[in-house]
DNA sequence: TAATTTAATTAGGTACACCTAAAATGGAGT
DNA sequence: ACTCCATTTTAGGTGTACCTAATTAAATTA
């Protein structure tokens, strides 16, 4: 009896190892069934029943234990960065070549990012001037997986009155993006947090504008750093 | 027990209807299992299998009876279209607008034409001027599915002398294409048919290169029209 | 018309990626 | 150490899109 091999190579797949990527932070810590099936919106017995696959395939993308979570493999973790490459590329593609609003680039981006092909990638990023960051302020993956690290921290963290830059902003959440984007928040703006109480923010951004409410519902969508 | 209807909006289902599209002809003849199967590289029994499925559910894309064919119905030949629109734009853009060789905006705009969006259509479609024919030479449909239909002619129908514009050459073949590129022979070229032979066409293309012998076998992909 | 060939369909089976329901495991608190 | 319980896994099942082998229907030829 051969030892059948499964195709890797599915929208699906690509899917799990992003997940895994992105839930297993910078430590990459092992990732849950539980963390996995919520966050893909499958059922739990379908995680294990996807890491049992990927685990026992030849190509192992994933270093699985029962009942100890998942974390990936170094083939794994590449395989997450290109498509986060893919991803974070469309998005700039879509953004600043095809005039997409911004809070509509992330769900095209997750479609296409499975289909591309090297070249298409290729042609993008060299169309786009190698680009760094995505419209949103995130970091692109480089060809070999390479990443910058910025230290930047979540906007409601901050307790105290200061001045910031607003590093990037949560792609998950199309509303949200709109709202930000009506109060003027995007990657590169500054702004002068007033005081944070327990459900608010209240900032200027930018230049002279009056000073703004944001509630901590909409201010945990931006990432911040401060002005050096 | 509830009449369970089929997800239609699958990449298959778009592969079936555009290819029952191209062999039906303009005269929408009924096309044959085994043309489909032949088409699709699918086996026999499965292109019986999705025809029944096709047929049988709400939105019927086909008629089909069993052993004479099918057809597309009004609402498949609409789809058929809107997927065909989808690939000759994406060969536009490719070409014009990321720079691929013509030989390879085939496979690529092949995959992705299941993926895009109608924003994404529209953005490529506005980016390109609204063009009406893609890099081959095909005319690449309208929103409502309507399309220019020009008289044209295989270039090996030719059997006498004459003076003949290129209008399109055929997508299929990525080999004969780079040959076609290489031989200066792509959409609106000047073709002077000198003489035709049972296995090869010789002609001058453009402004007084020397006689170019074709093989039928390549002669084949191009279509051509008189010079008027 | 009968026999043969070809085309199309039915029958039964596979892989993939899901699902629900039931069982097993292992950690927390008593 | 034992019970409880959330988490995870096993068992069994679904729909999609394929497949091969066997059968039936239609078209062609003798």
């Amino acid at each position: 009896m051969t030892t059948r091999r499964v195709n890797l190579n599915t929208e699906s797949v690509d899917n799990y190892l992003k997940a895994i990527y992105s839930l297993g932070g910078t430590e990459e810590e092992r990732v849950t069934s539980t963390a996995l099936s919520e966050r893909l919106g499958v059922a739990p017995a379908s995680v294990t029943n996807m890491l049992q696959k990927l685990a026992a395939s030849p190509t192992s993308f994933v270093e699985y234990e029962a009942r100890r979570g998942v974390r990936l493999s170094a083939a794994g973790r590449r395989r997450a960065l290109e498509i986060l490459r893919h991803h974070r590329l469309l998005e700039a593609f879509l953004y600043k070549v095809l005039d997409y609003p911004i809070e509509e680039v992330h769900d095209e981006a997750e479609r296409l990012e499975h289909f591309i092909s090297e070249r298409f990638e290729e042609r993008i990023d060299a169309k786009l001037g190698r680009p760094k960051f995505d419209p949103h302020g995130h970091c692109i993956p480089a060809l070999d997986g390479k990443m910058v690290k910025r230290a930047s921290q979540p906007l409601t963290a901050i307790e105290i009155e200061g001045h910031f830059v607003v590093e990037s902003v949560s792609d998950r959440d199309a509303t949200l993006l709109k709202k930000l984007k009506a109060h003027g928040i995007s990657p590169g703006v500054h702004l002068h947090v007033i005081r944070s109480t327990h459900d608010e923010l209240v900032l200027r951004t930018g230049r002279g504008s009056k000073p703004l409410h944001l509630p901590r519902s909409v201010a945990e969508a931006v990432r911040i750093r401060f002005t050096h």
